[in-house]
DNA sequence: CTGAAAGCGCTAACAC
DNA sequence: GTGTTAGCGCTTTCAG
């Protein structure tokens, strides 16, 4: 074991492109070529080259190519949390998607009220993904120019109410909260009540759900907005809280399928039936919603399906097609009825 | 309106550095150097460079910047969901002391088993990160030799139990499901049996337990192990599965909280007395055990405080400091004792 | 404190 | 098919 050791370097300088190059009697760009355009090179040159890479273990520098190429093939993601089951299914799905596509994914967590888009956008754009997908649009308005001029394909997910950059996928909150309120309309429930955290999505989703309990003819006991983010403890004390104006009947709007779980929860603690006392719809179909008991009713999203639809649109546009009608796109929504109303 | 515009390039060429130097008539080594070494530019040109770059919307080029000074800030995170809420907070802890410091997090999800580790390792590696921060460590050998190779600060995170790349932080999955089993025959269960999906670290967990009720003389009913991820159904369906067996008296250790809910929500149904014939423990400490009802014994973990320790020992690394014994680290973990059991 | 020259590692564009 | 040349946009290094 004195002779020099087969395999990959020993703590040496790293191995590049001219390496590999020289190891296996080519040009650099030979060796370019057999890692982006197989097909023309030939066969044997290509064997030749495979076989230095791998004795060598190089790994081509992404950052000195990019930088030649103009291309990234990285793209960024911007979620406000991926505590959500929801997002964290888009996330998934939407990484899997680029992935498999040959795009790496840069995910930022940017919370729901980010101080800072504009430092967190500069990061971002300063490493030129050749995309982006960002959520909804509660961004200062320089942040949002940054995004315009840096020219490239844009996603926005999440909400279609505000005026898009480039292309949109989502729904409109309010006309959920309508059709929840319609919804409840149609069980016969007058008296209705909403518990949201104080995101702006949900907030909407709030109003859209108080309209539309006035158009019915109902009355709206109860509007509570609490300190984002929406999680199973803010639905117990939310219903603690709404429990002196409950009455006879009352139907709840939850802002997530946590405090929804989280009033049911207390709900029976409190010797409150659900659903003949209070009724819960909840908001995100997390997998809690459906397992507990009594499971809850609630407004189904598709994570997953939104992540992939959105890498779809993005990587027709990375692959030069022009953008089209299809690029505003309402994610559907449904209402899944189970055991709290 | 028909002059020029002010403010930012009207879709032209992306502004680079030697625009702004142009601009600020200076030279584009001030330009970087205000950018990146401010104390060593006099503050009037500072002023002028600012200016010159506020008005033309200059984002600097990190890519070019990486390739020139072979540091990319940024590092690469790789974690198997983040669907898992410890996980979740982790990314997230971590995401925010990087950020905070100046490094963008590149975060790969990488499922519990992917079949290309080392496809993901080259894609992550080419940009090359100037950290590495992976979870556990059941990946190919080649792909572990690639890390290697990359010769960069790379942290070990969820499991301490296998040899060491660099650094580690975590805790002996096996000591976890010891302690659990101590704390059933405490309370004076000798009827024991576990349930946990079938990943490498739950696992690990199980047989830790098993062993730790074999040497306190209990009795192990049953050993459950079902296909990952751990979920709430896959709780029920497994209670339902253990009910023949289950005895006047049963302690049930699951492989997360997750689990524990689904096992306590289908023993309500079915009409199992928790915790008096069947205690419960879940791992993880999700909102969700704290908050349901009954609220559910667990293990906690603290991915924050995890993923901020881990952000620390990197950057220390990457502050020049050399390695040094606690970087490899026992996360602590305790027993939350609360109703089901 | 500021500038000029050289080059990071790769690929576009054009030869051969 | 393969090689050569010339940058990509920035920072290092060295001079002033």
């Amino acid at each position: 074991m004195t002779e020099m050791a087969r395999g990959p370097s020993n703590r040496s300088a790293p191995i590049k492109i001219t390496d590999v190059a020289a190891a296996a009697g080519v040009a650099p760009m030979t060796v370019s070529r057999v890692l982006n355009t197989p097909d023309r090179v030939s066969p044997e040159t290509t064997a030749r080259v495979r076989a230095a890479i791998e004795r060598l273990g190089y790994v081509p520098n992404l950052i000195a190519g990019g930088l030649s190429s103009r291309k990234s093939r990285m793209v960024a993601a911007i979620v406000p949390t991926i505590a959500h089951p929801m997002f964290a299914g888009l996330v998934q799905a939407f990484t899997d998607s680029m992935r498999q596509a040959g795009y790496q994914v840069m995910l930022s967590i940017c919370g729901y009220h980010d101080p800072d888009d504009e430092g967190l956008f500069r990061a971002l754009l300063g490493r030129r993904p050749d995309a982006l997908l960002i959520t909804g649009s509660s961004y200062s308005p320089a942040a949002l120019q940054m995004l315009i001029e840096a020219h490239i394909p844009v996603v926005e997910i999440w909400d279609v109410s505000s005026r898009p950059i480039d292309m949109m996928l989502g729904f409109g909150h309010a006309q959920v909260g309508a059709e929840v309120a319609a919804f409840f309309h149609a069980k016969e429930h007058d008296r209705c009540a909403v518990l949201v955290a104080d995101d702006s999505r949900a907030v909407s989703r709030a109003r859209g759900f108080v309209e539309g309990v006035a158009k019915a003819g109902g009355t709206l006991v109860r509007e509570m907005i609490v300190p984002a983010p929406s999680t199973i403890s803010a639905g117990r004390e939310g219903l603690r809280s709404l429990l002196p104006d409950l009455g006879e009947r009352c139907a709840l709007f939850c802002g997530s399928d946590l405090m929804a779980f989280g009033v049911v929860t207390e709900a029976r603690i409190q010797g409150v039936a659900v659903p003949d006392r209070l009724a819960v719809c909840g908001f995100g179909n997390f997998e809690l919603a459906a397992q507990c008991d009594p499971a809850i009713t609630t407004v189904s999203l598709e994570g997953v399906e939104t992540g992939r639809s959105a890498a779809t649109m993005l990587l027709r546009r990375l692959a030069g097609e022009e953008p089209r009608d299809a690029d505003r796109m309402q994610v559907p929504f449904s209402i899944i009825e189970r055991a709290t109303t």
